[in-house]
DNA sequence: ATAATAAAACTAACGTTATTAGTATTGTAT
DNA sequence: ATACAATACTAATAACGTTAGTTTTATTAT
């Protein structure tokens, strides 16, 4: 009687950061944890269940960072200070970010809800910005592909030096919001 | 004696573009192709294998189209019309694209290689674009994470509106371009 | 045409993993 | 100390990938 919800979820976040998401079995989760295979299901429904509890949980870390990272600040500074939190995040958590992916298709309604908490944060720091335009969505669409696709990108790579690529995002964000002042100043 | 590796590729892709790389199993593709499921290692070496197999015709294809459409175009006009055909194969054969982010992972080294073609064709349209600066890579990065994270957040979407979504895409194409004339025209 | 060969199909079996059912054990609260 | 709930266990099943060995079928050569 020792393990326990948080307990599980960490080994499988830790096991998905060290391996990769093909590599999270209730079996080496068990293992990791010192129990039998079938034990895991005092605490979690099943694999689908887990891996979801391992992505909404790294969201709402996600959330939480960007966040903190934004108080204060506002407009461009902002934007670019989340961008970083938010790649920050995604190196150091590979695993995390692979099964926040995955969730992004086999999600339920927990999910979804999650996702929209970070759509509010980033459509607040566009507002921030003061574009001249109704059509936050569309801008809101364009960081949040920049931010993934840059990331899952640099992700792939087979050895990323953290500060290039940092450099290289803010590079790439302050193009954009170079574009976007030119637009709608 | 009826089935070729052809005929299992396609089988698999179509799998995976209805249902879901998720979905894709020896099993349900040898249903398809109506043999046994051991039948199959006539033809491929696994299942790792064969989602190489599928990426690898998807990621030709992609590069195949991306050309036809650029030639005779340079520019802005050439970046924005790959794009339009690449978002287009995307929204066509989901589960391709997401076998493809598979082999991105899990890829060998024939993936790299075709993952460079796409690299050099990129490359060319940017010189195309006369920009004043020697770091092409920061341009390809920078186009590269774009197309991959709008495509991937436009394909998680219920419903989608491909009209809406392609003007949402060259709409973002337009303001990242718009950004790089500003800094490196 | 027929025999030989190679390709491709089959059955049978095994290993791994997720999952369920039912039972034992352990910590906690009365 | 006892009752109860939580948690762990063993045993068993189903699904899937994979391997080995065998049979069938198409093609090629005689």
């Amino acid at each position: 009687m020792r393990v326990t919800k948080e307990a599980v979820i960490q080994a499988a976040s830790d096991i998905a950061d060290a391996d990769g998401l093909n590599n999270v079995s209730l079996k080496v989760v068990a293992e990791k944890l010192n129990i039998r295979t079938p034990s895991l299901y005092n605490h979690i429904a099943g694999l689908d269940d887990l891996l979801r509890e391992v992505a909404h949980k790294g969201m709402k870390t996600m959330n939480e960072q960007m966040t903190h990272s934004a108080v204060g600040n506002s407009g461009d500074t902002a934007i670019k200070s989340i961008s970083v939190v938010y790649f920050n995040y995604v190196i150091t958590h590979p695993g995390i970010y692979e099964t926040i992916q995955w969730a992004y298709w086999h999600g339920n309604s927990e999910t979804a809800a999650i996702f929209d908490n970070y759509k509010v944060l980033i459509k607040k720091l566009i507002l921030s910005c003061s574009f001249k335009t109704q059509n936050t969505d569309e801008i809101l669409s364009l960081l949040m592909s920049m931010l993934h696709g840059y990331s899952s990108m640099e992700l792939g790579k087979a050895r990323i030096n953290p500060k290039v690529a940092i450099k290289g995002l803010t590079n790439s964000i302050d193009i954009l919001l170079l574009g976007l002042h030119a637009k709608y100043d």
